[in-house]
DNA sequence: GCCAACGTTGGC
DNA sequence: GCCAACGTTGGC
């Protein structure tokens, strides 16, 4: 079992959003950088958990947790000519993307701040401290554990 | 809306 | 295969 974290603007697509649809499930597409692609294809499994994190808003903030409910598979959005994530490079012998199914878990009652994070000398590791921009980025058992708990206290 | 950081592209 | 130009991301 491993542990991720996944970015999202909550202004397209929240966690709320994602306790809303059906079966609290979505596919978790659109993502469109090789590094994050990677961590999707060859790392997660189904059973991972991820914090979700909102970007591109008021408060930057790790909002909650989802779970790795299906995947990795290829991506159905790189085939779609009218999606937004359409990749005319891409053929069904050679994805290039790949996506996982998430299913909803939880939401903190206190969000963990990226202010909080950054600020925090005992996060030394966490990806998102250093380079905000990665889609997909993995988080060691150790943050998990911490970070979890900050948000449970 | 600005700007820094960084990934991708394409010419050579 | 290098590297400059360009585009995108995301915090502020």
């Amino acid at each position: 079992m491993a542990y991720w974290l996944l970015k999202t603007e909550p202004d397209a697509f929240s966690l709320a959003d994602l306790q809303a649809a059906p079966n609290s499930t979505t596919v978790w597409d659109g993502v469109r950088n090789y590094q994050a692609r990677n961590f999707i294809r060859d790392g997660m499994q189904v059973g991972d958990k991820a914090f979700i994190y909102h970007s591109s808003c008021k408060v930057p903030a790790i909002v909650g947790v989802a779970t790795i409910s299906k995947g990795p598979f290829a991506d159905p959005a790189q085939y779609d000519a009218s999606s937004d994530y359409y990749d005319p490079k891409a053929t069904a012998d050679a994805p290039r993307w790949f996506s996982v199914d998430v299913k909803y878990a939880e939401t903190f009652a206190k969000p963990i701040t990226l202010q909080q994070i950054k600020a925090d000398p005992a996060i030394v590791e966490l990806a998102l401290k250093k380079s905000g921009r990665l889609s997909v980025m993995p988080v060691t058992n150790e943050e998990w554990q911490y970070l979890y708990g900050i948000a449970s206290n």
